[in-house]
DNA sequence: CTTGTAATGCGACAAACTGTAGCATTACTT
DNA sequence: AAGTAATGCTACAGTTTGTCGCATTACAAG
């Protein structure tokens, strides 16, 4: 059973949110920012760090001795991406079909997506 | 460590979707449907098919000596679960900013979206 | 230039999750 | 009563996750 994953496991996810907010950070700042609620040793922090950078979810560029990650991805690409998943895994690739489960599910509702596809359709699509 | 799965592995979701599109199965009938491209002895489906009711995607009912499983939970609910979690994690919880980045990620037009609004919307929300 | 210091990556380890399956037990069919 | 088929339990190796300690190295200060 080999294979690389690609997938982030749920604390990184959370680190992951923290440098999507921040824009990028250093293991100290992702360290202190998880603070109180989630006391981790700076070691963990840079592990943690590493193997989101290994798994392509980061980068980093030096700066003096210090490391300073940034998202690799934006997170709404992300999302797309992970929805993209969804789809092929629970509507049989139909869009559609999530959308109306989203619905269904008062995830969504038709009137605010009435909108967003006004709003959408109104800018045209600049590729 | 702690425990409390609430995921389908990649091989477990494989065999949630065969019990979608059939509707129900027994260990025998997934076993089959896996067929030439993934043959898997009886017991390891069965093992399976227990952890995924354990983890609550799937009922069983006994019929005579046999266990017929069906889904706990219908796909597009699943889904718009799994989505609920994306939008929360990537999107900062607007619903709104993954379906701009879905279409951004050209994974939806917004003529597509804008088609299914009027649809929704037409018929009319039955709560 | 030597030395102290701070930041780094590597290697480790236990618990949990996955993929796979053998086997003793149990429940129908005959 | 027996044979047979389906069941759950237990096991196990390979991975992933959560957590670090530590040797090494790049700089700043002396």
């Amino acid at each position: 059973m080999k294979k690389k994953t690609a997938t982030l496991s749920p604390l990184e996810n959370r680190l992951m949110q923290l440098v999507w907010e921040r824009g990028s950070s250093t293991a100290e700042q992702v360290r202190q920012a998880l603070q109180p609620d989630r006391p981790l040793k700076e070691s963990t922090v840079r592990t943690l760090l590493r193997r989101m950078e290994e798994k392509g979810f980061l980068n980093h560029r030096v700066q003096g001795r210090t490391y300073v990650y940034s998202p690799a991805v934006p997170p709404q690409k992300a999302a797309a991406r992970a929805v993209r998943q969804i789809v092929d895994r629970f509507c049989g690739g139909s869009v559609e079909a999530l959308l109306v489960g989203m619905v269904d599910d008062e995830l969504l509702d038709s009137d605010e997506l009435q909108r967003l596809a006004d709003k959408l359709n109104r800018e045209g699509g600049e590729a």
